[in-house]
Formats: structure tokens, C-alpha cells, sequence
DNA sequence: CTTGACTCTGTACTTAGGTACGGAGTTTAT
DNA sequence: ATAAACTCCGTACCTAAGTACAGAGTCAAG
């Protein structure tokens, strides 16, 4: 590089963006593939230089896969951006929602299993594991 | 068939099978294919005949699957089976103890959801959606 | 005896979210 | 100037839990 146009500091290639991100270079190029984020255009000669946006946006990917989006959400949440406030709230309303009753599901199986793990306590262990045939019948 | 022995009910074919486990038949085919089920040995002629124990194990593997355990657990457990109750027990535990950490983070996704979606509420709608660069910061 | 329904077998495909790799080109450090 | 490190690109592979399908065989009813 450097073949017009002076380099300050190093250019943000996707090794770089990737460790700002805290995620694999693999990753990011998977991104690309799916059309999640864009690849910046190929010098005639050299690599892509990406820009702190990109960056920003990865990690806005980061955190929204934390609270639960999948990455077509996110993709859908970007493509919303500003100005569409209501239809992204729709979109977090509805994630609520179904994050609520998986909470829901997680409780009644805790429930189950607790009284199961209690059946196995008082057992004299010279018939069959009560757990398992608790979960058989019914 | 009918070549030796007499037939007094239906035989309990795979889609029988099937009907009274509540499954697909590529989903028993498949569970033969990763051994969690096995196959009947098949006549010389003719298709292969099941037995109730199938259709109970089969119920057996609903069930705990929607007790949250994987059909890899689940093998273990029927690998268990009788007589190793502790060790069943103990299997149990351990995924009481994801299923329990799953309900915490869920938790406090829906706690940070519920500020974002908050924030939204209100907004002046000639900024950017809050909830977007909410999820941004930090 | 023929037709339609069922079974068997093997293989390929699916979704989601990546991970790995081979070969060629480029850049940077020594 | 040459080696090490990095990038690009396309493709293949991975897990989990199935689903789909083609082609051949078998069984039961009319």
C-alpha cells in the first residue's frame, strides 16, 4: 500500500476489526456471506480496509445476540435504524414475549425435575430407579 | 407373512409404531440410525416387527426431551437404566443446574429488554430509536 | 391378479451459526 | 531480498435433530 495518499496509523484490516469486536476473523467473513454486514471495496491492489463503524456495528451484533436475537432479528433491527422507533419496539415487545415463556417452560421443567431428583432420595435401591420410571408413566 | 404362526391382531409395524408414540417414522428410523432405539431383527421376509417396549421407550425419550435433556443425555439415562439410581440422580442434578442458570440469564435479558423497550416509550421520535443506541453503548 | 398402501435402504438435504482449510496474492520485518 | 505474517476466496465441514426422497420390495383388498 501506500501508493498515494500518506498512512497514518495502521489501516483497520479485518484482523484488527476483529479483535476490536472480540470475534474471529472467520466470523466476520460469515457475516459477509449473509449479508449481516458489508464488505468494504477491494483496493486494485492490497486489502480491504474497514471502518470503526464496522466495528460498532459488530458489536451492536454482539450484544443483541447476548439478549437473545438471532442474527436475522439483528438483521431485521438494523435494516429498521432510525426513524422506524415504533416497528423496532414491536420487534423487542415480541422478543419479550417469547423470552418470557421459555421462562415459563424452564420453571415447569425445574418443577419436574426437582420432584423427580426427590422420588430418587427415598429409595431402597433394589427396584428400578424411581426417576426413570417416574418419567415413563405419564 | 402368516407362514408359521398365527396372527390375531395387527402387527405392530413402524407406522403403528409410530401412530402410538406420537413421532414420524423418520424420526424412529432415525433414532435407529444413532442408536438410541434398535431395530428388530427383520424376517426373512417381510417388514420388521416392533414390540410395546419400543413404543414405551419411545414415549420414555419424549418425555425427557421435554424435560430439556438431549437425545445424547438421554441415552445415557436408558444406558443407566436400572440399578445405577444415584448415578441417574446425579445426571438429573447436573442438568437442574443448567436448566437454572438458562432461567437466570433469561431473567436478566428480560430485565434489560424491559428498560430498552422503556426507553422507547419515551421518545421523541426525531432522534434515533433509543432503543438502538441503547443497545449500542455499552 | 392387479392396484394401492405400506416398508426398507441408503443417501442427500435442512437450519443456524459458525469453523477450517488450501492455494494464491500482498505486506511487513529483518 | 526473502521469510513470516497477513489477507482473500471459494469451498467443505461441523453439531443437533431431524426431514425428504428414490427405487425396490412386500402385503392386503377387491
Amino acid at each position: 500500500m501506500l501508493w498515494l495518499g500518506v498512512r497514518l496509523k495502521k489501516p483497520l484490516t479485518i484482523n484488527i476489526v476483529a479483535k476490536k469486536a472480540g470475534i474471529g476473523i472467520e466470523t466476520i467473513r460469515y457475516y459477509q456471506r449473509i449479508g449481516l454486514i458489508e464488505k468494504p471495496e477491494k483496493p486494485l491492489s492490497g486489502y480491504r480496509v474497514y471502518s470503526e463503524d464496522t466495528v460498532a456495528r459488530l458489536l451492536f451484533i454482539q450484544r443483541a445476540k447476548e439478549l437473545g436475537f438471532s442474527l436475522t432479528e439483528i438483521s431485521n433491527l438494523l435494516a429498521l435504524g432510525d426513524g422506524r422507533c415504533m416497528e423496532t419496539k414491536e420487534l423487542a415487545l415480541h422478543k419479550l414475549e417469547i423470552i418470557k415463556s421459555k421462562i415459563y417452560d424452564l420453571q415447569a421443567i425445574t418443577n419436574t425435575l426437582e420432584k423427580l431428583i426427590q422420588s430418587c432420595e427415598s429409595n431402597s435401591a433394589h427396584q428400578g430407579c424411581p426417576l426413570i420410571t417416574a418419567i415413563l408413566k405419564r
